[in-house]
DNA sequence: ACCGAAAAATATGTATAATATAAGAAAATA
DNA sequence: TATTTTCTTATATTATACATATTTTTCGGT
């Protein structure tokens, strides 16, 4: 089988949105398809090919994906290509360290810093998590990830702020496996209510373990789910 | 004057490094440069220029100004291109926040994890750091990494390791001044002492708050410094 | 049938060229 | 003289071409 060759389009081609640079929107389409799964784990990424299924040259491509490898979502082999990074328990693991020590921190300085308006827009991030009886489970993610934003804002650290939001999206694919969990979203609003009463109060060194604490839960409740269904080594 | 301009070239022409990628030699120059003064904040990165005065493409050259960006080195707009980027008290002071913080956590899981080998290791270099009389201020900076790199490898979290080396070198530029404070020296030296005794009994809380301490002493040291000859907005 | 080496194919790394956009200067108008 | 508009120029952005390294395939020998 000689000639063209085709292969199965799973990028959609990118759409010129206003003036982000076209290295910003593919590097977005690409890790849009590693959390997703449509691009898998310990594939191969090769820039001609990705660059034809999204209707670019290449130097973008390969644009995103050095940006790609420095947010650990692909790794490289000099000279030989970009594959997409798998993510062992370990790893999962050593995020889950670090977030908990950042998490408190940032809570802890949340707790100092933090406006009375701010706290109005906890209240409703969380009272609308609760009213709306059964969310279904995409709205939950969002609304759990709205409250750690604000959290993150309010600790008036930007630089911490980017690097939680990093960790973040390296576990990303795994929350919503930890939040489908029966009593795991009232418990996490359970939690959520503790740090915002710290936060209210100023109280530092309480907002601080609680926030700690959450991580915790969280990290044992993802394990026990990718324990179930996984084999010690990889996780996907 | 038309025709020809010669730019002034500060950075030197790249030499062809083993089979390390142009980009990647580029990078660690360009950063260097940075680092060191040789571009100052605010200086504008032209391609073209960088490109003909290390001798390579613009290739390289884009893909290490991406790389810097990544890394908060330097600072892009959109179509109006790269200037090296300014480093505010407000930066320093978040990159300190961070730093005591994960510099607790590394010491703590240190605490746990830490072999007797690696333990000789701390014990050799605290050893050269005294041992010599009169280090130059160069060595005093290496060994004060050096310690805290053993440090960082016991916590066994490879992504804790490069997050706390990429805020080390956020704050590089100021490691020198503040270690060359009289008396911080030997300072440093007996709370690394205090730190390697902890490790050595696996005592994690006492490493841990022991370890933020000698973070929290180099930031204040580091402040009284750059407040005395520096005005409060822009650092340099 | 099974290695092993050479050659072809393929992909990355680097360079150069083409295009689009933004800033600045000059000119025209009020 | 001030202000707006147009044109020029410089530069980022994207595309393509070329060189080099790696992988695969094929063919010959054992």
């Amino acid at each position: 089988m000689k000639g063209e060759t085709f292969v199965e389009k799973r990028l959609l081609p990118v759409i010129l949105d206003g003036y982000k640079p076209l290295r910003e929107i593919v590097f977005e389409s690409m890790r849009e398809a590693i959390l997703s799964g449509v691009l898998k784990p310990g594939e191969r990424l090769m820039e001609i090919q990705l660059a034809e299924e999204m209707g670019v040259s290449r130097t973008p491509v390969r644009e995103a994906i050095r940006k790609l490898e420095l947010e650990n979502f692909v790794v490289m082999i000099p000279r030989k290509g970009a594959y997409v990074a798998g993510v062992s328990l370990k790893d999962v693991a050593d995020v889950f360290e670090i977030r908990s020590a950042l998490e408190g921190l940032a809570a802890g300085l949340a707790a100092e810093r933090i406006t009375e308006d701010e706290l109005e827009q906890m209240e409703q991030v969380l009272f609308y998590r609760v009213s709306e009886g059964a969310l279904d489970l995409e709205q939950i993610v969002k609304s759990d990830t709205d409250f750690h934003a604000l959290v993150y804002k309010a600790s008036r650290n930007e630089r911490l702020i980017s690097i939680l939001e990093n960790l973040r999206e390296q576990i990303q694919r795994f929350r919503a496996t930890s939040l489908a969990v029966p009593g795991r979203n009232k418990l996490a609003i359970e939690e959520h209510r503790m740090i915002v009463e710290a936060l209210r109060h100023h109280n530092s060194e309480e907002a601080q373990s609680l926030a700690m604490a959450h991580i915790v839960t969280a990290e044992n409740i993802t394990f026990d789910c990718l324990s179930l269904k996984n084999d010690p080594d990889k996780v996907d």
